[in-house]
DNA sequence: GGTTTTCACGTTACG
DNA sequence: CGTGAAAACC
């Protein structure tokens, strides 16, 4: 026991092992990057398993995202071995979907409910604004799907939206909340809010399956506390309600995601609501070089809504940071490559030791392109999800309505899909009618089927829409028929080819035909973990297709590639080296968050959660001019890179690409002194000699041979314009950056 | 009803 | 620039 004791113990710092130990009531970890939370987590659970003697069956760890969830797992499982096996590892909502399954009908949510996703979600509101006459272009559906999205995660129901209306809008959105709560309830339908709340409800209003929870759960631990929101926090509350050993894990300081309603008040809220809470901060940075912690420092301490968390590591000072100009997006992704090339070349870095980040996900082509161009591979993560393209929507919309036939969400999506002669006129009026007769549609096309006698007199179809209409029905009833049949994979292949959908893929004339199908062949792949007949397997199947949306996100494997991926997704990952791209005003920080202060700490949140993922070197670039929708911008450099002190950077003509030529006023007089030092130093490089001229012959690593065209003086650097012998054409490449060798004499 | 053309729009994304 | 949805056309 002992030894066991030592082994999880012996590896912590004061603070971790504080945390670890403390096994008695509520705890709030503040906890800065790279600090080993994660590791403060497993090991407390562990602990309280080997040490309390806690049952495993009775502690819940909840994590932000499934992947976390999965790594937990695979932690706790080294830990502990099999009996790992009964924890409960995942996110809120998988937790409430297996709470509300089991217990939600006391509340009247059926066992039965069907998960709707965002783009569900808009068809039901867009409905909903059509019932209650609401113009769409007056009130975007999407606001209004964000506002009622925001009052559910507050715990507000279309009266609470009422009760605290403050104008027409406020109404508005009340009207269309309720219709939309209406037709989710129609459609057996749960949006992901609605896991949320209604867990809470059940919690609150059903206090036998509340006892059964809380008794159930002696430990409750949440991890990235600061991207919670109200709902969660308070199942987190009630789930810990009789043992009130709820620990919360959290960086205020990493909260962003303050725009999809994470409500980092919760902290607050904790200190209030458990005044006895056990406070520990883990400040001990493992993870990043000095260098780059002072830099996250300096930007993030910039922020004035903080609370400020000591950070310290006893790490090396390491290289400094490099930050670096392009000209266009273009060349930042060519600066990017070519540095990882050397990387790889020269320091004995892998591909997969390195990462590519930036803000939005349309940054991403130009860094495509440029491992396209260079040979690169790559693995892009996030951008189009994989559950959001529109075949595999359209297939699993398929198969959600074989599950349950009056899901009319489904139904309206793939009714007409492929082109059967069902248009927007027909659909519209079988929706009004079933509405009407207080029907979902699959039981009003049931009333127009020859064999049910003759139709019902306020049938509003004619003869043909008659026909079609009792043909998609006969479709449907055939499939469902197939289910006890066949098992899942089978299935996928019969709805392909009974639906038409198939064929029509490969007549459409579809450019993307081929990587559509690519992608239904992958779902269908997805459903070899899915024995026996379909009958039983649909529904699991169906409920991790809802749930388990991360498919294309990092796999554990050994393939070497370079990773390129957004700031948000970025979260909880670290990486040996990280190139963040795009350090522009308009860009990080984002437009659409320049004028509002507190957006702004938040897009400041989003480059220091950028910057602590790097453990050894850190890249900071910027483009001068880049395309933004479709127009080309040119944008000063982020104000972000003002408040890295110069002394922790090597770059050549620091005052232009880190302050764009812009003489910032807070600067501090150590800063100053540093950039004086700098622009000598800088005035000193500009006296060298240009390194080429015009008619040198050079070759370059990865373009070959080329003669130089120019070579023109840019403030601590060269601009060298090369035509190339091969495919790579001209290029504009700095000196610094692109290593150029001299191949021979200038010709005469 | 189906197809083609025009138009509007554009952040981040957890399940 | 590229996409997806509405409008116009067949």
């Amino acid at each position: 026991m002992a030894e066991a004791r030592d082994a999880l113990l012996d590896g912590l710092n004061p603070a971790q092992r504080e945390a670890v130990e403390h096994v008695d009531g509520p705890l709030l970890i503040v906890a800065g990057p790279g600090s080993g939370k994660t590791r403060v987590i497993t090991h407390r659970i562990a602990y309280l398993v080997t040490h309390v003697g806690i049952g495993p069956g009775r502690i819940a760890a909840v994590t932000f995202t499934n992947r976390a969830a999965r790594e937990m797992r695979s932690r706790l499982q080294r830990l502990l071995g099999d009996r790992a096996r009964h924890l409960v590892a995942g996110t809120f909502h998988g937790l409430c979907v297996i709470i509300l399954r089991r217990d939600g009908e006391a509340i009247g949510v059926p066992p039965d409910f069907v998960i709707m996703d965002d783009e569900d979600q808009i068809s039901l509101i867009k409905r909903s604004m059509e019932i209650v006459e609401i113009d769409p272009k007056r009130f975007p559906p999407r606001a209004i799907l964000s506002a009622i999205s925001s009052a559910k995660s507050q715990l507000l129901g279309p009266e609470g939206v009422e009760a605290r209306a403050t104008g027409y809008y406020d109404e508005v959105v009340q009207r269309i909340y309720a219709q939309y709560q209406v037709l989710l309830a129609r459609t057996h339908g749960l949006d992901f809010d609605d896991l949320l709340a209604k867990t809470v409800s059940l919690m609150q209003q059903a206090p036998t399956v509340r006892e059964k929870y809380q008794e159930r759960f002696i430990h409750l631990m949440v991890d990235e506390f600061q991207d919670t929101n109200v709902a969660q926090y308070t199942i987190a509350r009630e789930l810990s309600g009789k043992y009130r050993n709820l620990a919360v894990v959290g960086d205020p300081d990493q909260s962003i995601y303050a725009w999809r309603n994470a409500d980092i008040r919760n902290i607050l809220s904790f200190q209030r609501d458990y005044p006895g809470a056990k406070v520990v901060n883990l400040s001990e940075n493992y993870r990043s070089t000095e260098t780059i912690l002072a830099a996250a420092q300096a930007v993030i301490s910039t922020n004035r809504q903080r609370l400020e968390l000591d950070l310290f590591t006893h790490n090396d000072r390491g290289k400094p940071i490099v930050i670096a100009e392009a000209f266009t997006e273009d060349e930042e992704a060519e600066m990017v490559v070519e540095e990882v090339q050397r990387l790889a070349r020269e320091d004995g870095y892998s591909l997969r030791d390195c990462v590519v980040t930036y803000r939005v996900n349309a940054q991403s082509r130009a860094l495509e392109e440029a491992c396209l161009r260079y040979g690169m591979p790559y693995k892009l993560i996030g951008g189009v999800r994989f559950y959001q393209r529109r075949e595999v929507k359209d297939l699993i919309a398929y198969m959600r309505l074989l599950q349950d036939p009056y899901d009319d969400v489904s139904l309206t999506r793939v009714i007409n899909v492929p082109a059967r002669g069902l248009g927007k006129r027909t659909v519209d009026d079988l929706i009004a009618w079933a509405g009407s007769l207080g029907l979902p549609a699959y039981s009003a096309l049931q009333l127009l089927a020859p064999e049910q006698g003759q139709e019902p007199s306020s049938s509003p179809f004619d003869a043909r829409q008659r026909r079609g209409l009792v043909g998609f029905l006969g479709l449907v009833n055939g499939l469902r028929e197939q289910l006890a049949e066949v098992d899942l994979t089978a299935l996928i292949d019969v709805v392909m080819e009974r639906t038409g959908y198939r064929a029509a893929l490969l007549e459409s004339g579809d450019v993307d035909a081929e990587d559509r199908l690519d992608n239904l062949r992958e779902l269908r792949g997805m459903t070899a973990d899915f024995d026996g007949p379909a009958a039983e397997s649909l529904a699991p199947f169906l409920e991790s297709a809802a749930l388990v949306s991360d498919q294309d996100a990092l796999t554990e494997d050994d393939q070497q590639y370079l990773t390129l991926i957004t700031l948000h997704q970025i979260k909880g990952l670290e990486f040996p080296v990280v190139f963040m791209t795009g350090f522009e005003e308009g860009v990080l920080p984002h437009v659409r968050s320049l004028d509002d202060p507190e957006q702004l700490e938040e897009e400041r949140r989003i480059a220091y959660v950028g910057m602590t993922r790097a453990e050894q070197r850190l890249y900071l670039l910027r483009s001068f001019r880049r395309r933004l929708a479709g127009a080309p911008q040119a944008n000063p450099p982020s104000r972000f890179l003002l408040d890295i002190p110069y002394e922790l950077v090597d770059t050549p003509a620091r005052e232009r690409v880190i302050a764009g030529g812009r003489s910032p006023a807070r600067l501090s007089a150590l800063d100053r002194e540093a950039a004086a030092a700098v622009a000598a130093g800088d005035r000193a490089a500009d006296l060298e000699p240009p390194p080429f001229k015009a008619g040198d012959k050079i070759t370059h690593a990865s373009f070959g041979k080329g003669i130089v065209v120019s070579c023109t003086a840019k403030p601590g650097d060269y601009e060298i314009t090369v035509a190339f012998a091969g495919d790579a054409g001209v290029k504009r490449l700095l000196h610094s950056f692109a290593k150029l060798e001299m191949a021979g004499q200038p010709t005469a």
